[in-house]
DNA sequence: AGTTTAAATACGCGATACCGTATATTGTTG
DNA sequence: CAACAATATACGGTATCGCGTATTTAAACT
């Protein structure tokens, strides 16, 4: 399943559903990534201030990755660039 | 145009070359967001201990959004889950 | 209700962001 | 090659991360 994330918020709750589909408790899912489960419970928060490291691992033990495209502005999908 | 990131760098990459599409320079890319020339670079060059908001505020800045999908295995697209 | 498991918070610590300001490098162009 | 534009680095300062360790809430289950 995609999620579009505009921001910090948008992007823990992907890696919070994720986490569960999988089962995972914050605590195992911070063994994955060599951090701790303080960690990814800010990082599930959308704490803005936290590290790319951090959700990139994350999402790296997740199986999950990134896509990124230009904004769609969910009317029309084929909005013209500027120039 | 559509950029797989799985690191900092990757995303970096991303920013950078719109950022260049558009013709700004890191300067100009700075003041639309609130941040500094530096930080700007420091973004683009994958430093990891990046702030999440840094690159969110950038990606909003340029127009970007992120979407949060399970990993592409590129041969089989198609790949099936454990479970 | 009470016990157990999970998530959210907290304290001190070392590391580093990002800030303002400034400079050193590197690139580009006449 | 000179002169300017753009990017990469640097210094002191404040703020916050993520760490280890621990505790406090909050959920879940019997």
């Amino acid at each position: 399943m995609e999620i579009i994330a505009r921001d910090p918020k948008q992007l823990g709750i992907a890696v919070q559903r994720r986490r569960k589909e999988q089962n995972l408790t914050q605590g195992e899912l911070g063994a994955r990534m060599n951090a701790r489960q303080a960690t990814v419970s800010k990082l599930e928060k959308g704490e803005p201030a936290t590290q790319l490291q951090t959700l990139m691992n994350s999402l790296a033990a997740l199986g999950l990755e990134l896509v990124v495209r230009p904004r769609t502005t969910s009317r029309v999908e084929e909005l013209e660039e500027l120039f």
